[in-house]
DNA sequence: TTGTATGCGTTATCAG
DNA sequence: CTGATAACGCATACAA
C-alpha cells in the first residue's frame, strides 16, 4: 500500500488535482467540496510532499544557521526560538560551525549561497571577518538576517539587543551598592558590543558623579572564558584599586572568577563582579554570577519570523531591538565600607558538620 | 540569467541530459565525456538541485533530531557531531526538543514519522517514555539510532557509552587516591545509566576490598542540578560518614557542588566529588569537576554515519560502544589522613595581594 | 468555482 | 557506453 498522492485524494473526491492543490492552499474551494474534501485527506491520513511542493514553488524548504560554534551556550539559546518557530513552519534546518575544525573556515556557508541550498541565512554574531559572508549573500539576494552583530552591516536585517541600555543597567545597579571604584574589560579590540556596554555603564555612572579611571579600563583580546583568566592573573598581578569589576560578557567573567576565587578573592566582599548575556549556566557557579541576560530564545525566534518575512516578501530592511534585563545574582554586593580591605587572615567556619573523619583501617 | 540545470549542461555539452546525471552520480561515463562535462559545469557554474533529486529519488533530503532539551549541554557536544557527518552529505535537519514549550511533547515528532517528513531520525537520551515514538518508528519503518538510551530497546540501532568502565575507572581513580569511604548518588529511580555506573564502582572498590555502605547509596530522583542542590542539602543534614561521593553524571555534581561550597565544604579536602558526563563547562568551575567524559561528538557523528548506513541499507541492527575517559581535574583529591576533619576553624591565606581597601570618599 | 495541461530538475528504465 | 522518456508529487496559468 502505497503513500496517497494528491492524485489519491482527488480520484477518491471525484475532483481535479487542481482543486485539492487549491483546498490544501486555502484558495477558494465551494463548502461541499471542502467538506468532502478533509472528510476523505482524513480517512486517507493524507499528507502533502514537501519536497514536491518545494520542488514546484523553486523552494529549499530549509534555511541555513551559521555561527562561530554550534556548541557556544548562547548561540543554544537562540537555536531553541529558532527551533521553535521552524517546527511551526515545516522548514528544515542547516547548520554550519565556522569554526567547528578549530579555525576559521566559511566554505560551507559559502556554498549553500552559491548554489542556493537554503532558502535564507541567519549569522549569529556576526564579526569583521564575516563581512565576506554577508556581501556574497547580498549579491546573491539571499534573504538574511543577523543576529547580536559585533560590527556594523548595512543592507541587512539585524536583530540585536541595546547594549548600551544594558551597561547603563550595570551602571545603576553597581552605583546602588555603593561601588564607586568600578573597571571596565572588554572583549577583542574592536568588539561595537563592549564599546556599547562601556559607554552606558561610563556614562550612568557619570550621571551619579562617579568617574571611571581609564586605567581601570581594560581589554581582554577576545570573549573567551580563557582570556578571562588570563586577565584575572593580569588584573591581581597590578593590584588596581576597584571594588566592582565589569567584564564584557559572561564568558569573561566565568574565567575571571575562577581565577579570582583560586587566588582567594571572596566574591562580592572583596570585589563585586557582573558580566552580559545572562548564559543559564552562569547560575551554577559558586558565587552564581551576576549578569545582564539578552532574551536569546525569544531573539532567535524573532529573527526566524523576520527571515520567513524577507523570503516571502524581500527588500524590507528592518532592525529589531530588544532590552537585556539586569540578572542579580550572587557575585555583587555592597561595596566593601570602611576599615582594610586585605584580610592577610580570613576565618572561616563551616556552617554543617561535615563528615567525619575516614578510619584509618 | 536564471540557473543553470542539468538540461542546460547536456546541451552546452552536446550530450543527453541522462549522461550528465550519471557523470553526477559517479557512472560509467567515456574519459572524454568526462572531460567535456567537467569543463562545462565549471564554466556555467552548474550545481545540482537537490529539491528534485531528493523528489525523484523519494526522500526527503533531512533527518529529524530529538531529544529532552536541544539547550541541554550534552546534547549540544552531540550535535557538533551530527553536524560535521551532515555537512558532508548536504543533509539538513529537523530539531525537536521533546520538551520546548516547558512539558513533554512528542507530537511533532510522531508527525515527523506519520509524513515522513524526514528520511531518518536519531533520539538522544531515549527514556522509558519515548517508548511509544520508538515504536511508531519501527512500525512506520523509518530508521532510527538512538544515542546514549537510559532504558533498554530492542531493535533499534543504538549508540552509547560503556557506563561500566566508567564506574570502574571511578573506583579505581578513587581507591587510588586513599578513599575507603565512598558515597553514590544515582539519578531517576529506574535510570540504566546509573545502575552500570554504581555497579562499575562497586565491583571495582569490592575488588580492592572497599564496600560501599548501602545507606550511602543515594537516589536524586533526576538528573538536573536542582536535584543534585536538592540532594546536597539532605545529604549534608544526614552527615554521612564519607570522603568521596560519586553523582550519577554532571549536572547533579554541579547543584551538589555549589551547595556544599554555600556550607563551607572545602573540595576536595573534606569531599572529593566526581561526575559523569565530561560537560566542558565542568572545567570553569572552582573546584573543577573532575569526571568521566563521554566522546560526545564523535557518538553524534557515529550515530548519523550508522543512520546514513540503514537509511541506504535497511535492516542491520547494531550497537556501537564508547570508552568513556576519566577527565581527573579539581574536586577530587587524597582522602583526608589520620585526624579530625571537622575543622571548626578555618585559616585561609590569599595567595595574591587583593585590591586595595577601597577610600571612603 | 472547477478541470486541463504544463513545468519544476533529477533519476531510472530500457532501448540503441 | 549513450540517448530518449517516463516517473516523482505538486502548483498554477489558462480555459471552461
Amino acid at each position: 500500500m502505497k503513500k496517497p498522492t494528491i492524485a489519491t485524494v482527488a480520484q477518491q473526491a471525484g475532483v481535479a488535482v487542481s482543486t485539492v492543490s487549491r483546498y490544501l492552499n486555502g484558495h477558494y474551494v465551494s463548502a461541499p467540496v471542502q467538506a468532502r474534501l478533509s472528510e476523505v485527506i482524513a480517512t486517507l491520513g493524507y499528507s502533502r510532499s514537501w519536497t514536491a511542493r518545494n520542488l514546484s514553488l523553486g523552494r529549499r524548504g530549509c534555511i541555513g544557521v551559521a555561527v562561530d560554534s554550534s556548541s557556544d551556550p548562547w548561540f543554544v539559546q537562540l537555536l531553541m526560538g529558532i527551533e521553535e518557530e521552524l517546527a511551526a513552519r515545516d522548514t528544515g534546518l542547516m547548520l554550519s560551525s565556522l569554526e567547528l575544525r578549530g579555525q576559521y573556515d566559511p566554505a560551507l556557508v559559502f556554498s549553500w549561497i552559491r548554489d542556493r541550498r537554503v532558502d535564507g541565512l541567519v549569522l549569529a554574531k556576526s564579526q569583521r571577518r564575516e563581512r565576506a559572508l554577508l556581501k556574497a549573500a547580498v549579491e546573491a539576494q539571499l534573504p538574511t538576517v543577523i543576529i547580536a552583530p559585533d560590527e556594523i552591516f548595512p543592507d541587512v536585517q539585524v536583530v540585536r539587543c541595546n547594549n548600551t541600555a544594558a551597561g547603563t543597567a550595570v551602571g545603576a545597579h553597581l552605583a546602588g551598592l555603593g561601588h564607586r571604584r568600578v573597571g571596565f574589560a572588554g572583549g577583542p579590540e574592536h568588539s561595537i558590543d563592549s564599546k556599547h556596554r562601556l559607554r552606558g555603564l561610563r556614562d550612568e555612572l557619570a550621571r551619579r558623579g562617579i568617574q571611571i579611571d581609564p586605567a581601570h579600563i581594560f581589554t581582554c583580546g577576545s570573549y573567551t572564558s580563557e582570556a578571562g583568566g588570563e586577565f584575572a592573573h593580569r588584573f591581581f598581578e597590578s593590584g588596581p584599586d576597584l571594588t566592582a569589576l565589569v567584564l564584557a560578557n559572561d564568558a569573561l567573567a566565568f574565567g575571571f572568577t575562577r581565577v579570582a576565587l583560586q587566588r582567594g578573592i571572596r566574591m562580592p566582599q572583596d570585589l563585586s563582579v557582573i558580566g552580559f548575556d545572562g548564559l543559564p549556566h552562569g547560575a551554577l557557579f559558586c558565587p552564581a554570577l551576576t549578569t545582564v541576560s539578552q532574551p536569546m530564545r525569544e531573539m532567535g525566534r524573532i529573527a526566524c519570523c523576520r527571515l520567513f518575512e524577507a523570503i516571502e516578501n524581500p527588500g524590507r530592511i528592518e532592525t529589531t531591538e530588544f532590552p537585556m534585563a539586569l540578572l542579580e545574582r550572587e557575585s555583587t554586593g555592597p561595596a566593601p565600607g570602611t576599615g582594610s580591605r586585605l584580610p592577610a587572615l580570613r576565618l572561616v567556619i563551616p556552617p554543617a558538620s561535615p563528615p567525619a573523619p575516614a578510619p584509618t583501617e
